[in-house]
DNA sequence: GTCCCGGTCC
DNA sequence: GGACCGGGAC
């Protein structure tokens, strides 16, 4: 870090007042209630504001309070919630929403360390939280809030560690302003995401030019340093697209793997990208019609190759088919409510191509 | 196509 | 520290 004596307050002062000059004009800016703060700090978690803005008109409107959304089934918070990605999000918000209104009489934990409680809310949407709704003096750090201290007091930790974290928080909370600590948290945010950003900063109009480390020092594009050393797997999936009438054969997914509790089909997994990747039905032979169009669908830690085959099956089948799926822990599902089961992106682009 | 972006949980 | 998603910039 730069040693020279640090003004806090001038720091501070100038992000502020960046932001009164500068405010982007988001939905649930301007309310106090918990509740939609809560919402909206969920849905922002690894999305940007332009892809989760959207869900959060759809959230509210559909669970317009935390009654709503603990009514609701985790079904259809997933299917709402389809699209958006990193879906523990959405069964942790389900599960928090059930917490608040049957274990805490429907209020919001109204502090950083009883928030942080909460199923799927970290320190980062704790401090969002308790600072937003209740005005409590807890520095957000996230991503936006590392590139600009990183930047600003040339700091080198590698983010992607937990010894930056505890590093990035205590100078944060040192900047933080008691009298307005909601509008210091916003302010950081926003001038992360709209003057400091992470490629071609708006430097020339950056009110904190003149002190800033990185600029001085030519370093803007090296900081933050974030090693990544993520390695990437190579799936290859061969899903099996079994219908007979009107019944589609449809597998929830089950934990430890991607998309949990969301729906596709039976699949067999290969190491290499082999046509032999064949599905076993019980007696009967029925014939696959191998599609011809590959899909390929790039996750962040997985690059998945999926090829589909249908399979159609007899009327008379039919017991013969319910039987096989109850035994493989599968279920059938009538073609007009397909519509409603939450499915991975990768599915709702081949049924889209499939006419659906 | 390739690279980059981002909070929480286990 | 690695697993978890999808989209946007280039």
């Amino acid at each position: 870090m730069n040693t020279k004596s640090i003004d806090y307050q001038l720091f501070s002062h100038e992000i502020i007042q960046w932001y009164r000059a500068n405010p982007r004009d988001l939905p649930w800016r301007g309310t106090l209630d918990p509740y939609q703060i809560w919402l909206s700090e969920i849905i922002l978690q690894q999305t940007r504001v332009a892809q989760g803005l959207p869900y959060y008109y759809k959230f509210v409107n559909a669970f317009p309070s935390v009654r709503d959304l603990a009514l609701a089934s985790e079904e259809e918070v997933l299917r709402l919630w389809q699209g958006l990605g990193y879906y523990s999000r959405a069964r942790n918000l389900h599960a928090c929403a059930r917490f608040v209104w049957h274990e805490l009489d429907g209020k919001f934990p109204n502090t950083y360390e009883k928030l942080l409680l909460l199923k799927g809310v970290g320190s980062y949407t704790a401090a969002a939280i308790a600072s937003f709704a209740f005005g409590e003096v807890k520095a957000v750090v996230d991503g936006n809030v590392f590139r600009v201290l990183a930047r600003y007091f040339g700091i080198e930790t590698d983010i992607a560690t937990g010894k930056a974290k505890k590093e990035f928080e205590a100078l944060a909370n040192r900047l933080i302003p008691v009298d307005q600590p909601a509008e210091f948290n916003q302010a950081m945010m926003d001038f992360g995401a709209r003057l400091c950003t992470p490629k071609n900063p708006d430097c020339p109009s950056c009110p904190l030019q003149q002190s800033c480390f990185a600029y001085q020092q030519g370093m803007v594009k090296d900081l933050p340093v974030k090693i990544n050393k993520t390695k990437i797997r190579e799936r290859h999936i061969h899903y099996y697209v079994i219908r007979c009438g009107d019944k589609w054969v449809w597998k929830r997914r089950a934990k430890g793997d991607i998309w949990e509790g969301l729906y596709d089909f039976p699949q067999v997994e290969g190491d290499l990208k082999s046509e032999k990747m064949e599905i076993s039905f019980p007696e009967s032979e029925f014939e696959a019609k191998k599609i011809p169009k590959s899909y390929r669908h790039i996750l962040s830690h997985q690059r998945l190759n999926a090829v589909f085959s249908e399979v159609e099956v007899s009327e008379e089948n039919m017991q013969n088919l319910e039987d096989w799926a109850e035994e493989q822990g599968y279920q059938l599902v009538e073609e007009q409510r397909i519509e409603y089961l939450a499915k991975p992106k990768l599915i709702v682009n081949f049924l889209r191509d499939q006419g659906f």
